[in-house]
DNA sequence: CCAAAAGTGTTACCATTACACCCATGC
DNA sequence: GCATGGGTGTAATGGTAACACTTTTGG
């Protein structure tokens, strides 16, 4: 259970949020990134709480809630070269610490409960964020931990943090037409197979390996490289990297990449 | 200005939004209709304010946000047969009231302005929402006028409420593969004219005539009825209807009904 | 008869799909 | 040599786009 440095911590956090924060209001963020051939989410687990949540924070008066989501992703992350896009509120009425806030206003000795924000109710906003995984450090903030999960292996998570990252998946997916996905999650070099991967576990299905290179190929936003990469006992792929200028005219665009069936 | 009774009732608004709302936080509805062959925006003016408004409200603290949604749209029409979706959430910091705000508080003689909520930020969430316009009876609220605008011809609006007006249409069009929007938005009996042209406004293009009717009857679920509808000096167009039980099908399974390029 | 708008049918095209075949590597 | 995985090519399919033709109605 919690020690007293993470109860004067949650003190001076709960303090804080009374007044400069917008109240009843949170930011709740799906960081995806790609390792080892997986699809990776980061989470968090507070020292004081048993299970783990997604890295999320709160909105000041004065800012604006992208830039939120900005924040609480940096200081948790070095934030270089992410892609985040809001995706949906989640507004249910039984959005609030059950069970856990109990215990936790047990371990503060705080004795006027039902009215405590810990136990009150919370909108929050999600946010999707597409990470390349080698060019960001984690820096867990003061009494949490933080660390990479597979999307089909989470652990047991707080209130409705699962379905957020259902829901997360589900928006990349119909988005996934539009962003080059790719670009955002994988290093400057890459092979085709760790791109298709990516695709196969947001669409949830496998996709053909001949047509996926060919499609991909006549974006004409991928350079093939003259480089392969020995990758154990076949033959080695070959690398490629994107081309960021027509890239960013892509996006800006808003071009459409893909015809994805789902 | 404001008379005497609609500072009256902006005082036991704004009271009882103190305790029972969610601060900080508003629901606006973007309803669309189509009537006249061209589809229509509902706008509310309250009698206090200049501008037109998107008709909103705010959120019980023991309700979903999904049903405060409902329940404002409620109040203001009879609410059969609507189709109701969240899409975005409006967070910018300068999403707050400003010369209005101090006209308003001129008016009903209050000092303390800068503490007022009615000068707060607020974050607000958009739903877009689809009504046959024939089924349902406009209802204003006391102290307010309630009014159908042609999209393209929007009076003068409040704050940032054309920027969600355009946000729900790109939302609408990035999802119109996925929504039998027709069905939300026509009566039993349409003609094929009057369903593309709703798929003509939400894209922004024109579609082929002949192109669209073979793709809207290849779905299956729009029945031929052997009836037409006198319409002028031309060749009087067929009545289709939808076929409600593959519709409902369709829309649980998040049926693929039309490969849009936008 | 003509203009305007709606209904039907045909053809060319293009993207997707499915699959056959070849190459490289470790055991 | 063989299993495994990656790279290249091709034919069949099916949906879409473009367009010609017919029908109906009022002027």
């Amino acid at each position: 259970m919690a020690n007293r440095q993470d109860e004067i911590l949650f003190h001076e956090f709960y303090d804080k949020q009374l007044s400069e924060y917008i109240p009843h209001f949170s930011v709740d963020c799906v960081t995806l990134g790609f390792h080892a051939g997986m699809l990776k989410v980061l989470l968090c687990k507070m020292n004081i709480l048993q299970k783990w949540i997604l890295p999320g924070g709160f909105v000041y008066h004065d800012e604006c809630v992208d830039d939120a989501a900005i924040r609480i992703l940096k200081k948790r992350t070095s934030l270089k070269d992410v892609y985040l896009k809001q995706f949906h509120l989640f507004g249910h009425k039984d959005r609030r610490p059950r069970e856990e806030a109990d215990e936790i206003l047990d371990a503060l000795r705080i004795e006027d409960r039902e009215n405590h924000r810990l136990k009150s109710r919370y909108l929050s906003v999600g946010y999707y964020v597409l990470v390349k995984y080698g060019k960001i450090q984690i820096r867990p903030n003061v009494g949490e931990e933080l660390d990479w999960f597979c999307l089909n292996e989470l652990p047991e998570l707080y209130l409705d943090h699962e379905e957020i990252i259902k829901k997360a998946i589900k928006s990349i997916r119909n988005d996934v037409g539009y962003i080059p996905i790719g670009y955002e999650l994988l290093p400057s070099k890459f092979t085709m197979p760790e791109l298709r991967t990516i695709y196969e576990t947001i669409l949830g299905r496998e996709l053909d390996r001949r047509n996926f290179q060919r499609k991909m190929l006549s974006t004409g936003l991928i350079i093939p490289l003259n480089e392969t990469r020995r990758e154990g006992a076949h033959k080695s792929p070959n690398l490629y990297s994107f081309n960021k200028e027509r890239y960013i005219e892509a996006r800006e665009q808003g071009m459409q990449l893909m015809h994805v069936i789902l």
